[in-house]
DNA sequence: CCTTACGCACATTTGTAGGG
DNA sequence: CCCTACAAATGTGCGTAAGG
């Protein structure tokens, strides 16, 4: 090509002149005077970098440390009344002393005036003085610390802790905008070399799993490692396979002379009985069938959820039968237990009235006789 | 909300150790 | 080697007081 070039094109073409030096001689002196330029230049240090590289770029200067919080990100604010209230600190607490004498001094001083000049007081007031108020807010520190060890304590802060627990999870769920499910696919890699002990790397053909970004699941493990058992047993029975067909392409030219079908029926093709058919130099690694078996392992995967979610649908379907039935026995239950109590009412009112009709019988035996005490109509 | 310095709590990053 | 758990480091938010 650079051959081809060099004939076709000119030389003055492919070698400019430097900086302007007029017309070059033709041929090979061009090339001279190029090398003894470039003979002439100060050797430097050549380093082979990647300038997209960022610890290249940032090599010169100390790495500063990232971390901290994210510039914007505002936090929830704890709305418990009963957390104990935060200890003042000595700057507060002298704010809290000179401010009012400030104020006398100076009343129609704005707050922000006077808080500028307490707070220059403060930087300025010798340590000694300072102690005092670094006492003060210790002694209310500790106040804190007594009643904060009290709130730990306390159902309150578990209810809190319980809350807090419940709504780190809340926003994990709805920050999911990732696919909840897993993908599995497979892209042609044009430069992994050939392995013959992987047969994954075989074809230039390598798998990805797509997960999502959150926490994987028990579920989705679950999953996971079933794909990468899957994946073991498979190229244990393809190494098992390819070993069993040299045997035969090694006994094929030992064993000319026998007939063809006698061999078949003696060692039969366990491709053929696991309903594969490769091709002639293609084992049983075969991408396409790897391909095809996961995809239908994912399928078994996806009928099995079907099949569960229709049993969890039924399981409900039948709690919510039961807990009708047993709202309507506990309601029957009820409605008899008042008309016990009623029947037991009118069965002492029986009782009563029974005991007095046998006093109204003996009542001859003794000489007495009933006085009828309704007033005549007459009278 | 303004203003101040200070201290604490907490989220995030980074480094490291240990297990599989 | 990868993942997890933990510690340390770092940066940020917020509370604390006061009155208008």
């Amino acid at each position: 090509m650079w051959l081809f070039l060099a004939v076709l094109v000119p030389t003055e073409f492919l070698f400019p002149p430097p900086n302007g030096t007029g017309s070059l001689l033709p041929g090979s002196s061009v090339i001279q005077t190029y090398c003894r330029d470039l003979a002439s230049l100060p050797m430097q240090p050549i380093r082979l970098t990647d300038p997209g590289d960022p610890k290249e770029q940032d090599s010169e200067e100390p790495k500063k440390r990232k971390g901290g919080w994210p510039k914007g990100k505002k936090r929830k604010p704890p709305r418990d009344l009963a957390v104990p209230r935060a200890p003042t600190t000595g700057y507060a607490i002298f704010l809290n002393e000179q401010r009012s004498q400030l104020r006398a001094q100076h009343p129609n001083l704005p707050f922000p005036e006077i808080t500028k000049m307490l707070a220059a007081q403060w930087a300025q007031l010798p340590q000694e003085k300072k102690q005092r108020y670094v006492c003060e807010a210790d002694e209310d520190k500790q106040r804190y610390i007594r009643e904060l060890k009290a709130y730990q304590n306390s159902e309150a802060y578990r209810a809190f802790l319980r809350r807090r627990a419940a709504q780190k999870v809340l926003a994990r769920c709805e920050g999911e905008k990732e696919p909840a499910v897993m993908e599995l696919s497979y892209a042609k890699c044009p430069e992994a070399p050939p392995d013959k002990n992987n047969p994954l790397k075989t074809t230039g053909l390598y798998f990805s799993l797509k997960m999502p970004s959150v926490r994987l699941s028990r579920e989705h493990l679950t999953g996971l490692s079933d794909v990468q058992a899957f994946l073991g047993e498979f190229e244990k029975d393809s190494a098992e396979c390819l070993k069993h067909l040299e045997l035969l392409e090694g006994e094929e030219g030992q064993n000319l002379n026998k007939g063809d079908s006698e061999e078949e029926a003696e060692y039969p093709d366990p491709l053929l009985l696991g309903g594969l058919i490769p091709e002639k130099g293609f084992a049983s690694f075969d991408l396409c069938f790897l391909q095809e078996f996961i995809f239908k392992l994912l399928q078994i995967k996806e009928s099995e959820l079907r099949e569960l979610r229709k049993t969890l649908e039924r399981a409900q379907a039948e709690q919510e039968a039961l807990q009708r039935q047993l709202l309507e026995f506990q309601n029957r239950q009820q409605w008899l237990e008042v008309e016990l109590a009623s029947l037991k009412t009118y069965g002492v009112v029986l009782e009563k009235e029974f005991e007095s009709l046998n006093m109204v019988i003996m009542l001859p035996h003794f000489g007495l006789r009933v006085m009828d005490t309704a007033v005549p109509a007459s009278l």
